[in-house]
DNA sequence: ATCACGGCTGGGAGCGCTCCCACACTAGTA
DNA sequence: TACTAGTGTGGGAGCGCTCCCAGCCGTGAT
């Protein structure tokens, strides 16, 4: 009468580790070593030990295997809340997925941990370390954002995503802003546009920067003169920019804005000024999102690679959890110019 | 020289539950007490460890807890994959939102599980009874998917969002697709439409056939006719479907979609027909998604409290956990017609 | 003064693993 | 023949908690 295995409840009746080896007529060591993939076991008793595995179905337990080997197993996906509701679209299901999809073939789980205000946040350091993960995935981090150095110091291998500054000294997934902006541009200019204004993004972000960056290379490589306009990724920002250069330059013929939040503001401004898209004014975003594809005219964008980037995170978080040796590495993802009608 | 305490490596140097006890001058049980909420702690006991805790910034090492408690304090968000990518926007990060709110103030923390393809689908079930997770969050249940009496029968607490019929047996968060189908469709009655067709979803899905019925019910008040064709919640779908309507009445004056994805595949084949909108022919969406904010015109439509649902899914499950009768109760939250320019 | 009965408390047992040491046993070397 | 080295294996110890039982003390009733 094993009350106890047979009772209702949570776990009940799920099998250990030792009644495995009990079945396989092996001892618990043995039994560790095959779930392990331990090399140092004959092929007669690991095939004894799966044997029995199947038969009871035994699959380990987590929390067991986290307390003894002082490791869980575990990453987290850390989302600030704030920014989260900007771009919320597409970009987090894009990177849960790229990050669901490389920890597929993985033990590794995925904890999703959503930050709030800045109490919680700084609770956030103590919270992860205490919840032991094995590392920590961080999206949308500031510049001067003092997480991810706090994490550092605690031993907890990070991954961020998009670089804080040129020589970011954390690992970290970036796609190609600065060839995109000038892929974006330089279709403007072999489209025959000669006067191209751009709606840039915060300059405080490192991406909305090297955006402006290849705006400028693009209009140098073709002689043109830049004409600027400061947004801040919103629509609104992005009707005021757009107003701004019409007054300032009203013979513009193109527009890059620095997404395609901001680009369909300034559509709405250039509609109301009575002009044509693309006939007079060709209009360019950044993101290629939901907003672009069902834009009246669709709006040609650059597209970031969101799924593979967070792919590429979880695989360089994996890597570094493993590694003895911190590597560290920055990569840069290609980006891709989407055009549509817009241009 | 505590070698181990101070050693370099994850969890190295935290401080343990008996560390605790011992600076406070008391024995493990009564720490523990402290740290649950205990009653049964004099005032100055508790005073004391609660010190001590401060002090040495001890945080409870949750997979020993778990181990010891046999349970987990986390619940798992299980997101099939294919599904995902169609509502991903902005269904998925609103859901998430939501259930992080709920859990914002709880020690429960939130696993994320994607689900790829039917052999990971049938491997889901025992991998979430192994991870003994203490209840499961099911978003986009088909009719006829046996996950949900599975972990039933696992005896994991589930709550899955949106009805699979009217009677659910399981615990659930819905909206109210009647209701707001309804609503969307009196109110172009009121605006004097009196030919109003609609484009359903896939009605082996219950909430597209609900929202069909809202559709009828205010068709039968207003003493009009139907005026149905079938859709699949796709662009290309609501297109297809928007043709076979203007082919079959030409002279219809507005279009009930069940879905604003359909609805800007409508918009399409209306404009390419020459009929303005809303002048001719009005048109009103569901899910007050980003496409329908960006439409041009903006498009009515029909918003489900998404985040709210969410929470609710979340909380509904807090309470089946800790609940000893099982309840499962079947919510409906409220739609809100959100009027734009379209109609 | 004795007993019963509560409120607090300490600490043993045990959750299901991993780690590692010790021990067989085999085969190769002197 | 003895000794070494290597392979495979069993099982003790221990990870940091929770659960629970026994024991302490003080109070009020007998």
């Amino acid at each position: 009468m094993t009350a106890a295995r047979t009772a209702r409840g949570r776990g009940a009746g799920r099998p250990t580790l030792e009644e495995v080896a009990a079945r396989a007529g092996v001892g618990r060591g043995t039994v560790s070593r095959v779930i392990n993939g331990s090399p140092r076991v004959s092929d007669e008793t690991r095939a004894a030990v799966e044997a029995a595995v199947a038969e009871l179905g035994y699959v380990p337990n987590r929390a067991a295997r986290a307390l003894a080997a002082n490791r869980t197993d575990a990453i987290a996906l850390v989302v600030p809340e704030p920014e989260a509701r900007f771009f919320a679209e597409p970009y987090f299901s894009d990177i849960v997925r790229g990050v669901g999809a490389a920890l597929a073939d993985t033990e590794m789980q995925l904890l999703l941990t959503l930050v709030g205000g800045d109490r919680e946040r700084r609770r956030l350091a103590q919270y992860l370390a205490s919840h032991r993960v094995d590392g920590v995935l961080l999206v949308s981090v500031h510049a001067d954002d003092p997480l991810p150095e706090l994490l550092e110091q605690l031993g907890i291998p990070v991954v961020i995503s998009g670089r804080r500054r040129e020589d970011e000294p954390l690992a970290s997934v970036d796609s190609d802003n600065y060839e995109g902006a000038r892929a974006a541009v330089a279709h403007l200019v072999a489209r025959g546009r000669r006067s191209i204004a751009t709606i840039t993004g915060p300059l405080d972000v490192y991406g909305a920067r090297r955006r402006l960056d290849g705006y400028r290379a693009a209009l140098a490589e073709a002689g043109l003169e830049e004409l600027t306009a400061h947004g801040d990724f919103t629509e609104e920002g992005g009707r005021r920019a757009m107003a701004e250069l019409l007054e300032r330059a009203p013979h513009l013929d193109a527009v890059f804005a620095a997404s395609d939040v901001m680009a369909s503001g300034a559509r709405q401004v250039l509609r109301e000024d009575g002009r044509r898209i693309p006939d007079d004014t060709a209009l360019v975003g950044f993101d290629d999102s939901a907003i672009a594809r069902h834009m009246d005219p669709p709006l040609t964008s650059v597209r970031q690679p969101i799924e593979e980037m967070g792919r590429a995170m979880a695989e360089l978080l994996l890597a570094e959890i493993t590694a003895t040796e911190p590597a560290r590495p920055s990569l840069v993802l290609p980006t891709e110019l989407v055009v549509r009608a817009s241009s």
